[in-house]
DNA sequence: GGAACGTCCTAT
DNA sequence: TAAGATAGGACGTTCC
């Protein structure tokens, strides 16, 4: 939708009229749109492969509008933040106007649209305020949300969206030039038109290269709620769905359970890493899906937890119960077997077809979007888990998730010392292997071998020797190979990423460093990019014909040139542009911060267009506490 | 000037 | 069924 603002202004629908709606309308699976179509105020110039619709009445094309939505009767109806901006904007203009048979825009007759606030809350996701618009047997799947829930973009501005996944660069118009368009020639607003059809179709192109609509409804099939909570709703939803299947299943009802919000428990170990350069391979072995298997391993659940006592009082025999590290009793799957083991059993196996076609996959940007799936599933697992330690929520247990972080903490040790003790010289091994670092399932370890093939054959090995130890399907897997390895501190490394073939390294792989970090300029992540690269790939090859220094020295000296870049006033505004996002209400903050402070001054000059809250503020620093400007 | 704290964002 | 979990580094501000 395009609407005639005032210049400097945002958009109010008391005043600014519609002059542009575009819709573009595809069957899933097929690969071309069946109907392009724009609605006009005042005459436009026809556009080829479009419909192009004029009205001299706003109202009427409004009206018009709707009865066109009625008429093709959509199941989806997406666009890029259509949910908070398009659609609201239509639906108060259309009350201003008094087109009164526009609110209808769902399948049952009768029932009105009628625009309402909502707002999701959650640990992980933070705050965000939504508008939401019932349309009766249609789902709102606006593209905005579904991005920001699956992927981590430093921007979600369309523009910016359009750049990162189709590497297309989208024309825009600023608001004050679309007013102007609006009220020169038909030639002008076939300008706007042609643009607003252009953003109408993007939406869809990007909908379907992201497969977005498939996997959501892959996630609304395992997990049991309708498409429309995945965007609306969070993972407690899901996991309820999936208790409530089971508990149907053997003729039980879920309580209600109301809980004081008490203390933290305690989570995985994180190994305290031997920080250091290591250039001799680094072997990590991994538990797959490590909560979820000790679920399932040990039969937790709320269906098999015994209370204080209970195990004598029910007669139960040593055999038939097992003691967890925390000092809970759950029974054997012998005498009943718990129902979040079966739903993790169908979650994981879920997963697993999912990591079967992405394994097949050939295309790059599809694995990409596969392997995204792939997560959302191993996400929906591992809340399960997170579900009983929510202790704001509907069901919480928190014997059951510190039975599990209790039995992950002993598992992450056991293994440590298991691959320590095993792979010694005196054992007739090369050298005493020793456990670099460690986070909650893995365990990266310096065996003392030199070629990236015997340490991905003893990792195999020291996998499955460690696996006997624990039961199924309990399971250590060697995951991959670093060679070399950069280990900066507790969830910081990098490494060259040997999984596939020992003789070359598939990526260069980094964690919790700046460069995987949206919250610094791209300059501070290129650059580091670029010397974790000189460091790792060109370690050992500093080649005296090269003019370029490779290795720590070429680091160096790259970052010397790029600061030398930088204060030269070479480097262009955009790669010294810093991202965060707004959190909160800017009075709910403690301390100053530069993003809170200029979405606020943003927000005195014009509220329409401020920051909102979720959204991230870009913005670059141009002077420093104390001295001169910066620019 | 340094410890404590708040915030952001990531790893698992 | 409103809202998965904890661990933890880096950096800026506030407090003393
Ligand atoms: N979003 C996440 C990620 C992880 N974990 C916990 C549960 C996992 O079992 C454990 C290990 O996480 P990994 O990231 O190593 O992933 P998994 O072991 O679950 O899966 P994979 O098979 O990919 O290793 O940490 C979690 O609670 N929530």
């Amino acid at each position: 939708m395009e609407c005639a603002g005032r210049k400097g202004i945002s958009p109010e629908p008391d005043t600014d009229p519609v002059i542009q709606i575009a819709s573009v309308v595809q069957r899933q699976g097929e690969t071309e749109p069946f109907i392009r179509t724009v609605f006009t105020l005042q005459s436009c110039a026809s556009i080829n492969g479009s419909q192009v619709l004029c009205f001299s009445q706003e109202a009427q094309l409004l009206q018009s509008w709707a009865e066109f939505v009625r008429t093709v009767d959509p199941d989806i109806i997406t666009g890029y933040n259509v949910q908070n901006f398009d659609l609201p904007y239509l639906l108060n203009r259309a009350a201003v106007l008094k087109v009164d048979l526009f609110p209808y825009l769902g399948r049952v007759r009768g029932i009105r649209s009628v625009l309402r606030d909502s707002s999701f809350q959650s640990k992980q996701m933070g705050r965000r305020e939504n508008k939401r618009i019932n349309a009766e047997g249609r789902v709102h799947f606006d593209l905005f949300q579904v991005l920001l829930r699956n992927y981590k973009l430093r921007s979600y501005t369309l523009s910016a969206v359009s750049f990162h996944f189709l590497q297309e660069h989208k024309d825009t118009m600023q608001p004050f030039v679309i007013t102007d368009l609006q009220s020169g020639n038909e030639q002008t607003r076939r300008r706007v038109a042609m643009l607003c059809l252009k953003d109408a179709w993007l939406p869809l192109r990007l909908l379907q290269k992201l497969m977005c609509v498939i996997n959501y409804m892959e996630m609304a099939r395992v997990t049991g709620v309708p498409l429309s909570y995945l965007l609306s709703r969070g993972q407690q939803v899901k996991v309820v769905s999936q208790l409530l299947r089971q508990a149907a299943k053997k003729g039980f009802v879920m309580p209600v359970v109301k809980m004081e919000g008490g203390e933290d428990y305690s989570g995985g170990t994180v190994i305290e890493p031997e920080k250091g350069y290591y250039n001799v391979p680094i072997t990590i072995l991994d538990f797959s899906s490590l909560y979820p298997s000790i679920m399932m391993a040990h039969n937790l659940c709320y269906t098999t937890l015994l209370k204080k006592g209970s195990a004598e009082k029910l007669g139960l025999s040593a055999e038939q119960f097992i003691k967890t590290p925390t000092g809970d009793y759950f029974v054997k799957s012998s005498v009943r077997k718990g129902l979040l083991p079966e739903i993790l059993e169908s979650l994981l196996s879920a997963r697993t077809r999912a990591k079967a076609e992405l394994k097949k996959e050939t295309d790059p940007f599809k694995k990409q979007v596969l392997d995204g799936r792939q997560l959302a599933l191993k996400m929906s697992a591992n809340s399960v888990y997170g579900f009983t330690g929510a202790q704001v929520g509907k069901l919480p247990c928190l014997e059951i998730s510190q039975s599990v972080t209790g039995f992950g903490r002993q598992m992450i040790e056991k293994t440590k010392q298991l691959v320590e003790s095993k792979y010694t010289i005196s054992n007739g091994y090369q050298a005493d292997s020793k456990v670099i670092y460690g986070d909650t399932d893995s365990v990266m370890v310096k065996l003392g071998v030199s070629t990236v093939r015997e340490a991905m054959e003893m990792g195999r090995g020291a996998a499955a020797w460690v696996s006997t130890y624990f039961t199924p399907p309990i399971k250590l897997e060697f995951e991959k190979v670093y060679y070399p390895y950069l280990l900066i501190n507790k969830k910081r490394y990098a490494g060259l990423h040997y999984s596939s073939r020992p003789d070359t390294y598939d990526k260069m792989e980094c964690k919790g460093i700046e460069t995987v970090r949206r919250d610094n300029c791209p300059l501070v992540a290129n650059l580091i990019n670029s010397c974790l690269q000189k460091i790792l790939i060109n370690s050992d090859c500093g080649h005296p014909a090269l003019s370029v220094p490779q290795g720590p020295p070429g680091a160096v000296e790259h970052a010397k040139e790029v600061i030398s870049d930088l204060l030269c006033n070479r480097i262009d505004i955009s790669q010294l542009v810093i991202t965060k996002e707004l959190t909160r209400n800017a009075q709910e903050y403690a301390g100053k911060q530069a993003h809170v402070e200029l979405a606020e001054r943003m927000r005195k000059r014009d509220a329409g267009s401020a920051p909102q809250l979720g959204d991230r503020v870009p913005y670059v620093i141009i002077q420093a506490a104390k001295g001169p400007p910066l620019i």
